[in-house]
DNA sequence: ACACGTAACTAACACTTGTTAGTTAATATA
DNA sequence: TATATTAACTAACAAGTGTTAGTTACGTGT
């Protein structure tokens, strides 16, 4: 049980069985098979199906949580700080298509990493709403309530997994540009 | 297996477990034990698991997709057509809090309604496009990539019923109002 | 009083699930 | 060359899966 490459190998596979269908219905006689093994096997490289997941979510989220701190100690102004954050959302999702299937579907089952992934999540989601209040009372952001602003941005950038993968032929340069115009210019004329 | 009433319970409460934990992960065990019976008494009133999450999503699907024809055929510019989406994608979600949770995320675990499903989907996609497309052209909406403003866009209209739970103290009236705002004239000042 | 339909029950089925034990062949280390 | 380690294997387990069969109690209309 040394060789953490095909630790990474079965934890990859599975992460593209789990944006297929789910955790749940996701056999460790699937993730073998696919694997070219046998299920039996995959436990000389891992210890339980559960801690697949968890390394895949809990290692995404502390990605994010890093990202984050970054931006809050940074002195941009706020919509600075906005763009960045959209930047680090694209830039996880394009290395991570699809271990953010399971970040954003499969979390809930999570077991003893669960109050920890929560946590993570609840304080990314402070920093971001402290960011855009600051944004509100700058006047760098409309007075709109700033929950309802967390949530557009956050469920866009949250879907980006689903999505990026068919948008080939746009590059992430372009991407980034159209989304930060889109984000925060909005789309009418 | 007369009584749709008890069919109806079953199916809402069905799409309450499979919000909190999907369908995969969802026993009929577990659903008997929510309705005070036994699992093998579900079967008096429905033919499958299969069947509850299909009557559930393609409902749900049919449902958007007969909002959207009355859309399509309507006077309104695009601009007032967006707006319109806006409401649908509120009224169906605040009506259906548990239910758009699988149409979200289970949907591939349909069976036999997979592909009438994927169709559905197919064509409410292609008809948000060319309103935007259209509202490209007639010089209502900025000229960015259409495709990036309908992922943005349905994005967040579809990460409404994650959400929408939440902020009871917003009334539905105030949100769209909020949410037309920010979707369409961004949150930059 | 009667039969009928409804909706619950118990028991059981065949199959699938994650996981463990024990074994074996190949490779690396001494 | 002898020894350990690695990573695969087969076989099996106990628990859980969706579903079926057969039964029972109850209320309704005849």
């Amino acid at each position: 049980m040394k060789n953490e490459n095909r630790k990474t190998e079965i934890i990859n596979t599975a992460s593209k069985l789990f944006k297929e269908k789910g955790y749940s219905a996701v056999t460790m006689r699937d993730l073998a098979k696919e694997m070219g093994i046998k299920a039996a096997s995959l436990y000389n490289h891992i210890t339980s199906k559960q801690e697949i997941l968890s390394v895949l979510i809990i290692s995404l989220a502390e990605e994010f949580t890093e990202g984050m701190t970054v931006i809050i100690n940074s002195n941009n102004n706020c919509v600075e700080k906005l763009k960045q954050i959209i930047n680090l959302h694209i830039t996880i999702t394009s290395n991570n298509q699809f271990g953010m299937a399971s970040l954003n579907n499969d979390w809930m089952h999570l077991e003893a990493t669960l109050s920890y992934y929560l946590e993570l999540r609840k304080n990314y989601e402070d920093n971001f709403r402290e960011i855009i209040k600051k944004g509100i009372s700058n006047n760098e952001i409309i007075n709109e309530n700033a929950e309802v602003i967390v949530f557009s941005i956050l469920s866009t950038l949250r879907s980006l997994y689903i999505w990026l993968p068919i948008k080939e032929e746009l590059n992430i340069f372009k991407l980034t540009k159209n989304l930060n115009n889109i984000l925060l210019n909005g789309i009418s004329k």
